[in-house]
DNA sequence: TTTGTTGCAAAACGTTTGCAGCCTC
DNA sequence: GAGGCTGCAAACGTTTTGCAACAAA
């Protein structure tokens, strides 16, 4: 679950993604990568918004367009909720799956070998499958004793 | 997959949750539920409004606040892609999850008991599970073929 | 007749685009 | 210095809300 880059490695991997592409490395997109490397969790564009206000100028325009660089650059990853909310977070270097909370909203990582296995076997012949997406909505034990 | 209540009985059973909650029986709300039913697919509310606007007057407003009622009813199903777009269905009456093609955007029901098993097995003691919503992407065959 | 429902328009969001000025390189 | 990148504001697309007119019961 704590499989991620370091930092530094984001980071440096960032950098060369921009070279080969021939991009700027600005400040603000660096600011993104930083902002989601050295927290845990899922952060819309609003939360993204608010936190890197706090600690220089940007706007969301520029959050949007990076967003999607950091998408293409693999060093992030999208999911969207059926509240139709995108939410990013850093990339983990292997697959997972999402628990999220209908009480208090929160989203957490899960792996699991077994079900990963298992889906795999799932290929048809009809179907190339990329990586699943598994959204488990329900209680989390702190919600569930509140009832 | 084809486990649906037939259009009959899925009327007959909105006219009896209408009236449990003293509301009314008008056109649109039936309109609504006979297009999902009477069709195969998934639609979004743009969708939904094309058709139905050929057949009778009808506003978007009221495809929203009724897409609500019958989801709240059980007779309508809602699943968000990642295009952060919802789509909806007519209720089946076990789970299905679903295949998207990430190339002609056809969206298509799945069922495996196996898979349902072994998710369901997945109980853990931190968190009650909604029915989970997996959704994978990939290309059919079709796309497959042409590459 | 009563009350909920409708269509329309406006508002409220979230996201994208256009553009003048700025900053990497 | 050139071209990409930024912030800002406007545009855009989707969903919600307010309201007067309407229709189901």
């Amino acid at each position: 679950m704590k499989e991620v880059l370091p930092i530094e490695e984001a980071q440096r991997r960032f950098e060369v993604y921009l070279q080969q592409l021939k991009l700027k490395k600005t400040p603000e997109r660096f600011a993104i990568l930083n902002c989601l490397y050295a927290n845990e969790g899922h952060y819309d564009v609003e939360m993204l918004y608010t936190v890197l206000k706090a600690e220089c100028r940007v706007s969301k325009a520029t959050i949007y367009n990076n967003l999607q660089l950091l998408l293409d650059s693999n060093l992030v990853m999208r999911v969207v909720l059926d509240n139709q909310t995108a939410y990013y977070e850093k990339a983990t270097l292997r697959p997972h799956y999402h628990i999220i909370c209908r009480k208090c909203g929160r989203i957490t990582n899960i792996q699991d070998q077994g079900l990963l296995n298992m889906l795999k076997t799932w290929q048809t012949k009809n179907f190339r499958m990329e990586q699943p997406t598994l959204l488990l909505y329900g209680k989390c034990k702190r919600c569930k004793q509140i009832k």
